[in-house]
RNA sequence: GCCCGGGUGGCGGAAUGGCAGACGCAAGGGACUUAAAAUCCCUUUUCCGAAAGGGAGUGCGGGUUCGAGUCCCGCCCCGGGCACCA
């Protein structure tokens, strides 16, 4: 390929960037333009170097950000590194290297690869979780979390993970295992930090629909807030007057249908209800229950168990004595930790029921209860008593009469639950913030602001201590402190914070990133707040979006920030995978098997023989219907799908190789023309090589092929209509499209304009420059260098951008296409103020339509202006 | 099981209810070249036809409409998330 030199033109303008601080926000910027705040989420500089998903959500964002500047906009476009985290640890484990050395060294190579991509960050503004400027602060909100009450210790039983030797949140387990190297999870309880962001679950529901953010996004969140409206109902112990088990119910109006309770297995009045007889299997089965990891609970989830504890409670609507049970399916953790059975209305109670023999009675018509429970609508029956009646009633209509019947009794309450928990916020970890916290006389006591940043200790050995504490626990000197107020001994906290902490609030720090006395100066936070974009991977979707706008709420009530949301705009991008992969396999004997008979665990369906699987090259394939198949023998399927890039399948494309064969302004193009920023999308270096061959193409369009100086072609004429009208036309769809972030269409529309413009002889530099700087947001250094060459001294990156002119793309004559009872058949050629009458009578009269209306009568005429006429006949 | 996305040429993908397949890749043909690469030009949804032209066509089946890839109803498939939360 003969190309442009892309190596030393990007190098160049890097230098030039960098040496010029061209992307330098300042301080104090100038309040009369408006402001626009861009940020990605910034990665973990892992070991492994950028690989070619970062830069597709920067890219994205680069453009927006250049854009934006053009558009006279003040930008703060930051990057930092998210930078506390196992990896640095554990590979400290196995080589005693200090995580922040191998920190230190992992942000370098990062930050080299992101400038060789010509990123427009304001590096003057980096920051790393990691810095005790930093991390000072996240001690500080640490502390008003404290002050708020937001902050308290708990027993509890976490995740406890062996095999790292730390605990883990439940997020961070996956059916059981450690998200991170798939170790077994079981359960221990540990005194541990927990912060109430139940407290806001109403809040942090609330404020989502206000929010520019993809529904699934939303959806995920209400998903994992749970909220749900119910009752809060006391059943009275039979044989115990005055002592009660209070239950949640969504389903108040199922009251009559209720033919047991269940106690879960950690319930407190177990065993005041236990009657004798059922003591040793109510006991045997609380303790299977404890010793159950999550894993068994969700594995066992199928065959429900429990049993009975001889005890009894009464209907408070019916005064009927009903079986207590105790059984794993209902949860501590949630509601009261007891629940009214309705066996007829609830599947899981349904299936309970007819596993243990006890009866279904039907309240809600409408279904038939001796199949499956009834969860839907209907009309009530059977519930009625001497007392109360809501018989007749619709499901909504008896729950409200029930609920009121209820608090009139003083027997229950309305109520709202949550299926949120509170944050398990400690790590038994040393890579990570340490608490800001000491214990006097066993007591938890916070340090004060002034003595922020309590630095991370230097430690011998990153080994967790096995007894789940920290490594930090091991330093003796360290723990043994003094309290500062008194001068009484006292022990510090030895847990650290887990890594979401630092990511909460690093955009605000962004903002003023070498404040010494506050987070963010508040005017400076009132300026630039809220985030107007934010861009990053869906697998933050919940988590770290979740957290970080709970702690922007808890500061926004601290008075530290005016906004009640951190992200106004959030846009999530979709991974990229690898190439498209064709796979045959093969049998034990070598003998092919299709593709259709094969499953997802590369085994034969039905013998379940493990097979071979072999690449095969895309010139043996050919499409057979809507299957792919081996050319030299078609009656075998080829499985046709590309992966998610991995290093064990091989399929990792690397940015570095990408950058030293075509360029960042190539990799950065691919990676917008691949599609929509959202969607999945798999790789293609033929790709990049046709947005490659289309830089190229522009390079031309500008230089002299030898001499690399401008070519002759480009003059000061006047450019004709057309090439106005081309530029213009141009120009509307790039701004649209980057206004809606639909880059893949923007980039098209350059390359119809170059496909003219490369015809054109001579090049009229008016029609030509403002491509350059349309180009730029997306291939700024090949522009930049293009700008240079037309003569332009300095950086485009403050140049205005290209305004448009509408006249330009009004048309004289104009081309209509003309259907015949829906389907085309011609078009007609017709002036753009032509009357509609006119326009219906050249298309009836067009050669290709008329015989079409022959001999039937036209029955209506459509016309929608300047786009189509549709003739009916019949 | 539930909740979101999504199914359009050989491939990635375009199309305010109004010309389906922009743009790019791949493939085929041609020009330039001693040759190749690079570059440039042409063809390329599919079927019938020498052509002109015509038929079919956006996962499947219905519907609304003058007109549906787009809206509505029912299904199938793929991707993601959640999953005893009462």
């Amino acid at each position: 390929m003969a190309v442009y030199p892309f190596a030393e033109i990007e190098k160049k303008w890097q230098r030039h960037w960098d040496e010029h601080k061209t992307f330098r926000t300042p301080d104090e910027p100038d309040r009369a333009r408006p402001k626009f705040y861009v940020l990605d989420m910034f990665p973990y500089p892992s070991g492994a170097g950028l690989h070619v998903g970062h830069p597709e959500g920067y890219t994205a964002t680069d453009i927006v950000a250049r854009y934006k500047r053009m558009k006279g906009f003040n930008v703060l476009h930051p990057m930092g590194w998210d930078a506390f985290g196992l990896p640095a640890e554990n590979y400290a484990l196995e080589t005693g290297t200090h995580p922040g050395v191998t920190t230190a060294r992992n942000i370098d190579r990062f930050r080299a690869q992101l400038k060789a991509l010509g990123f427009s960050y304001d590096w003057d503004r980096e920051v790393a979780t990691t810095d005790r400027d930093y991390y000072r602060w996240t001690q500080w909100i640490f502390l008003k979390l404290y002050e708020r009450g937001l902050a308290y210790q708990a027993e509890v039983p976490v995740n406890w993970c062996p095999a790292l030797g730390t605990v883990l949140a439940n997020e961070e387990v996956i059916d059981g295992k450690s998200e991170r190297g798939g170790h077994p999870v079981v359960r221990k309880p540990m005194r541990q930090w927990m912060l109430k962001i139940t407290e806001y679950a109403e809040r942090l529901l609330k404020d989502l629909e206000a929010l520019d953010w993809p529904e699934s996004i939303k959806e995920m969140q209400r998903n994992w807030i749970g909220r749900s409206e119910g009752a809060e109902v006391d059943f009275e112990v039979e044989g115990r007057p005055g002592e009660k088990v209070r239950v949640y119910t969504t389903r108040p109006d199922t009251l009559w249908g209720a033919t047991y309770m269940v106690l879960a297995p950690e319930h407190p009045l177990v065993d005041a209800l236990t009657a004798p007889a059922q003591r040793d299997a109510v006991r045997a089965y609380r303790e299977k229950a404890a010793r159950k990891s999550d894993l068994e609970r969700t594995e066992l989830q199928k065959v429900k168990t429990g049993v009975f504890t001889g005890g009894h409670a009464v209907n408070p609507v019916n005064r009927k004595a009903i079986p207590v049970w105790v059984a794993d399916y209902v949860l501590i953790s949630y509601g009261t930790g007891a629940i009214m059975a309705v066996p007829a209305h609830d599947q899981r109670d349904y299936e309970f029921a007819r596993q243990f023999d006890i009866p279904v009675v039907e309240v809600v018509s409408g279904g038939d209860i001796s199949k499956t429970a009834y969860t839907g609508d209907g009309v009530l029956v059977n519930s009625a008593s001497e007392w109360v009646s809501i018989n007749g009633l619709s499901v909504p209509a008896a729950k409200e009469k029930i609920t009121r019947w209820l608090e009139g009794q003083g027997l229950g309450c309305r109520k709202v639950n949550y299926k949120l928990r509170d944050w398990l916020f400690s790590r038994q970890r040393y890579w990570g913030e340490p608490f800001p916290v000491i214990f006097v006389d066993g007591r938890p006591q916070p340090l004060p602001a002034e003595a922020l940043p309590l630095v991370l200790p230097e430690v011998e050995s990153y080994k967790p201590s096995g007894t789940g504490e920290s490594p930090l626990a091991t330093i003796e000197s360290w723990v043994q402190t003094t309290d500062p107020a008194t001068g009484q001994p006292a022990r510090r906290e030895t847990n650290t914070m887990p890594q979401w902490a630092g990511s909460c609030w690093y955009y605000l720090r962004f903002i003023d990133p070498k404040n010494g006395r506050a987070a963010v100066d508040p005017a400076k936070e009132r300026y630039w707040m809220p985030v107007d974009l934010y861009v990053g991977g869906a697998e933050h979707a919940v988590l770290h979006l979740l957290y970080a706008r709970f702690w922007h709420k808890v500061l926004f009530d601290a008075g530290v920030v005016s906004t009640p949301e951190p992200f106004r705009k959030l846009v999530n991008q979709g991974m990229i995978l690898g190439e498209m992969e064709y796979t045959l396999y093969r049998d034990a004997r070598g003998h092919p098997v299709s593709a259709e008979r094969v499953d997802d665990n590369e085994c034969e369906q039905g013998t379940g023989e493990k097979l071979q699987a072999e690449r095969v090259a895309e010139e043996d394939i050919e499409k057979q219907g809507d299957a792919f198949v081996y050319r030299v023998q078609p009656n075998v399927r080829v499985s046709a799908r590309s992966f998610k890039m991995s290093k064990s399948r091989g399929n990792v494309i690397n940015p570095d190789e990408v950058v030293r064969l075509y360029g960042a302004d190539s990799l950065r193009l691919y990676e917008m023309f691949m599609g929509p920023l959202e969607q999945v999308k798999p790789w293609s270096m033929k790709g990049v090589e046709g947005v490659h061959r289309f830089l190229n193409r522009v390079w031309r369009l500008f230089t002299a092929e030898e001499t690399g100086t401008l070519n002759g072609e480009i003059a000061p004429a006047e450019p004709s209509r057309e090439q106005w009208r081309a530029l213009h036309a141009m120009i509307k769809k790039v701004t649209e499209d980057i206004e809606g972030m639909r880059f893949n269409t923007a980039i098209a529309a350059m390359m119809e304009f170059l496909n003219d413009a490369q015809k054109w002889s001579p090049r009229p530099r008016a029609a030509l420059e403002p491509f350059v700087l349309l180009l730029a947001p997306f291939a700024p250094h090949l522009a930049e260098e293009l700008w240079s060459l037309l003569g332009h001294s300095g950086s485009l990156a403050l140049e205005p951008w290209p305004a448009l002119n509408e006249a330009f793309l009004v048309e004289d004559v104009v081309e209509i296409p003309v259907q015949v009872n829906g389907k085309l058949r011609g078009r007609i050629r017709v002036p753009a103020d032509a009357k509609q009458q006119d326009i219906l009578a050249a298309a009836r009269a067009e050669d290709s339509v008329a015989p079409h209306l022959a001999g039937k009568t036209v029955r209506k005429e459509i016309y929608i202006a300047g786009r189509l006429v549709n003739l009916v006949v019949g």
